[in-house]
DNA sequence: TTTGTATTTGCAATCATGTTGCAAAAATAG
DNA sequence: CTATTTTTGCAACATGATTGCAAATACAAA
């Protein structure tokens, strides 16, 4: 799916900011920071808009958070926009590098009362390329 | 166990700072913020300490990084101490509380040439307290 | 195509979190 | 009690993120 289909279908307007960072995202398939975004984006655009633009799209469920223990936050795809469904991450200690995994999530037991919305799991270790 | 022999079998030496923060840590059963400890805590310490603090009672495998996307980092008890094993963690977006979970972690397929250090969960929603 | 309205941008200011160097203070070993 | 090593607190700094507001832009409707 392009950018422009990606806005249009979650009623957000088309701008250059969000186009760019759908963009990068998408070409790089991986969960991405701020910073590794900028890096990669032509166009220049204030430090405000960008953070704007990740929450903008991130509440609007195109994009998710995923939060490993360097305080980067990292944007990639939501489900919903990508067709998989959830999914371990990798997070590389060496390139801090974030990638997908591709087996299923199980859910844990929880509590009596206690309600569950989301389910995240992080492991941590070193990539190939890096292990090379 | 006591703070002094936390301290005593990790080669750590007994200051007021460290001894405070597992109190804190070890009353509650939780996993807690800088700042929820600060507020819990008795006695001024500058951030600086805190901070240090923190790092090496984490480098000592005293306390481990519990990591949520609200930016906070949060420590507990790390397994050498509670004796548990490692485990999936409840993170309550209504109260912002990080409990633990009973269930024990089970480790993902890993793409050939990957190798894996550490595992993380954390299943989000709405805890006991918050759904009465 | 032009115009009106709602949304988005960029700037400046501000805040929170976390780190570093260094001298003074405290903890431990002997 | 003293010597040595570690830890503390302070000041300065770095980074990540948010807010208010006026100017610019996107889009829908004429």
């Amino acid at each position: 799916m392009d950018t422009f289909s990606i806005l249009r279908t979650h009623n957000l307007r088309r701008t250059a900011c969000r186009e760019g960072i759908l963009k990068v995202i998408m070409t790089s398939g991986k969960a991405l920071s701020e910073s590794e975004i900028r890096s990669n984006l032509s166009g220049n655009f204030d430090r405000t808009t960008f953070y704007r633009s990740f929450k903008t799209m991130e509440d609007s469920g195109i994009l998710h958070k995923i939060v490993v223990d360097d305080r980067m936050i990292r944007y990639g795809l939501s489900e919903s926009v990508t067709g998989k469904s959830s999914h371990p991450h990798f997070y590389c200690t060496s390139c801090h590098s974030v990638f997908c995994l591709e087996d299923s999530l199980v859910a844990p037991q929880l509590p009596a009362g206690y309600s569950s919305q989301n389910l995240e799991m992080i492991v941590k270790g070193v990539c190939k390329k890096c292990n090379a």
